[in-house]
DNA sequence: TGACTTGGTGAACATAGTTAACTATGCTGT
DNA sequence: ACAGCATAGTTAACTATGTTCACCAAGTCA
């Protein structure tokens, strides 16, 4: 009997439409709108339901995350994998990590910039690492080829000073949309940082 | 009579041991923390009591935050004033930054990295203004002095690159403390940024 | 058929921010 | 001196939140 497979399927199915409805609140109206009910609401239950189908709100929250940031990932990677310099997939990551942040500002905040306690027993963060090693590989290959500094040997330093350069393009502009403090157009910002940044760390002579 | 001057001052003292309260909370027990009750206990006050002082927790929490500001905007200025070399004092500030946002990372999440949507009436902002300028100033001192690449023109562009990539840095570090990701050391990897987005802003030549 | 499991509901609880009504106290103008 | 008033506080309540618990209906299985 398929009984039991259809009931897995009906089962993910709503589990998917929480999902769904989730991440529609999330995007459309911020972190503060995706309240239990309200999700509920959206999908014609009650509040209750939802703790069926996960343990609870940051539970789903992290759902909700670790989906996104596995498309993100997978993006990211179709759209540096076929580039063979180093130095230009670095390039490429960067500034779709910008792209992104400026298409989905609220989760970026939630992938990026909000703290969650690595919960135990959550297989999360697999998708961020994933993220994580695109420019970490590429940082490696890099260094393989000599086209960093003499000096920068530690390729978790330099993934980490690549990636908080770029992080900091895009962190600032979504949390500053709005400030006191004038924006300058983040993209152009980005190319600026992404240049400097990997010229500075750049072996001196090549050109 | 100065009676009124007393009034004053004492309103002013019960508005600074709700300040203190609040940040107390903030800095030991982070964001969730801070909530009205807990403030007013502290002080053995009613949580109605707070109101009127702020009108509601939002101006509470941006009047900690604008006087933290303030606080650090000066320090910063210390620290950065009495350099004569711009492209010192830029990269002075810049490790000033993420000295503060591993010291205090409760603030500098709510200082950089929460976004206040700017609420009508309040004279907010000012501090942050304030920090902002020290850099922008240093970047039109070296823009003046010929420092960077002649293509690089725009003050407000430079000055958010290197922004961006110091704050990268350190909201890095904030948020991810305890990831899924390995971190590298925030002050190695704020000098790593720093010397690297320094130099591949610089004009050539040089040395 | 009768027991069990599954996925749902409805009511309730604790804790938030916030507000309204009230009170005490001390200042002020006559 | 006193009537009025502004100030700074309290108490009790309202609403919204996450979460839990007792219950229920329907399908599954021995």
């Amino acid at each position: 009997m398929g009984t039991v497979e259809r009931r897995e399927r009906e089962r993910a199915a709503t589990r998917a439409k929480i999902l769904d409805a989730a991440r529609e609140l999330f995007v459309t109206e911020g972190y503060d709108a995706v309240t239990m009910r309200r999700i509920a609401d959206r999908i014609e239950y009650t509040a209750a339901a939802l703790y069926r189908h996960f343990p609870d709100r940051q539970a789903l929250l992290d759902a909700v995350v670790e989906a996104d940031f596995r498309t993100f990932a997978d993006a990211l990677r179709a759209r540096v994998g076929d580039e063979a310099d180093p130095i230009e997939r670095i390039r490429l990551a960067g500034l779709a990590y910008v792209d992104f942040a400026v298409r989905y500002p609220s989760h970026y905040r939630l992938l990026f910039m909000t703290p969650r306690p690595e919960r135990p027993g959550s297989a999360s963060g697999a998708a961020g690492r994933d993220a994580y090693l695109i420019l970490r590989r590429a940082v490696e290959a890099a260094l393989a080829a000599g086209r960093f500094r003499p000096d920068l040997t530690d390729p978790g330093v330099v993934t980490h000073a690549l990636w908080a350069a770029v992080h900091g393009v895009a962190a600032l502009h979504v949390a500053r949309q709005g400030g006191s403090v004038p924006e300058a157009e983040p993209r152009s910002v980005a190319a600026v940082v992404c240049d400097a940044v990997l010229d500075g760390l750049a072996r001196r002579r090549p050109r």
